[in-house]
DNA sequence: TTGACATATTCCGATATGGGTATATGATCT
DNA sequence: AGATCATATACCCATATCGGAATATGTCAA
């Protein structure tokens, strides 16, 4: 087996730093492919490339107008990337981390005042 | 040029579900390299490679006691991943739906009893 | 119909992957 | 020293990648 294609899930498809470029810009609102292009300064097929695997996983959706394609965001198929790295935010979050510093005391205490002391 | 090396950031590190779950894992403390090929089921080999790739994008740092490498997460390495995707939640949160609903009532009211009209 | 424009697809080549298997390194025990 | 345990590395292979270049598809205009 080699790595897993980059249409596997979200995880993959924005493992590359020019689809997230993309979904940035979309963040702004609808754009045609040439938009694109000229934003990211990269060439028009490897951009219709990116849309194509950010389309496979859900992560744009596309409108014909005439002979353009708008892409659209759709943010939802980035939901289990931020579901999954939240829970590790309190690794680096000093609001976090003083959350921690209150729950081991209320646990020390606890200990400490107990029945059979 | 080929598809980016695993090792090039956390993004890349992070696609490979064996990754997150060796990391899922050590959320739950430091562990020794076979607790982690058991819990995993995977050969010992793989796990050690994957942890490779983890350590070189910073996710886990190791220690050693006797023959055993002491695994531990360094969730920080994460905090880019987390960072980008928390602006997309707007798009899949009703929170946040809610809350663009009453940013653009503000918007259309101060428009609305604005000086000159 | 011919041509220009917008986008997608195909073919190429270099490269890194992940699993499997075998082996190397290093620590501990007898 | 030799055996065993814990982990890392090396090697092989099938596969999918990304960028580049060329070309195909489809729409609109003259």
């Amino acid at each position: 087996m080699a790595r897993a294609a980059t249409t596997a899930d979200a995880f993959n498809a924005v493992a590359e730093p020019r689809r997230r470029q993309i979904l940035d810009v979309l963040v702004g609102g609808e754009r045609p492919v040439n938009d694109l292009v000229r934003m990211l300064g990269l060439a028009q097929p490897q951009v219709s490339k990116h849309l194509r695997v950010l389309r496979e996983v859900g992560a744009v959706d596309v409108r014909e107008e005439g002979r353009q394609r708008l892409y659209r965001l759709n943010g939802h198929a980035l939901k289990p990337i931020h579901d999954w790295v939240k829970d590790y935010e309190r690794s680096w979050s000093e609001r976090f981390e003083a959350l921690d510093v209150v729950l081991e005391e209320l646990k020390e205490k606890e200990a400490g005042d107990g029945s059979s002391e």
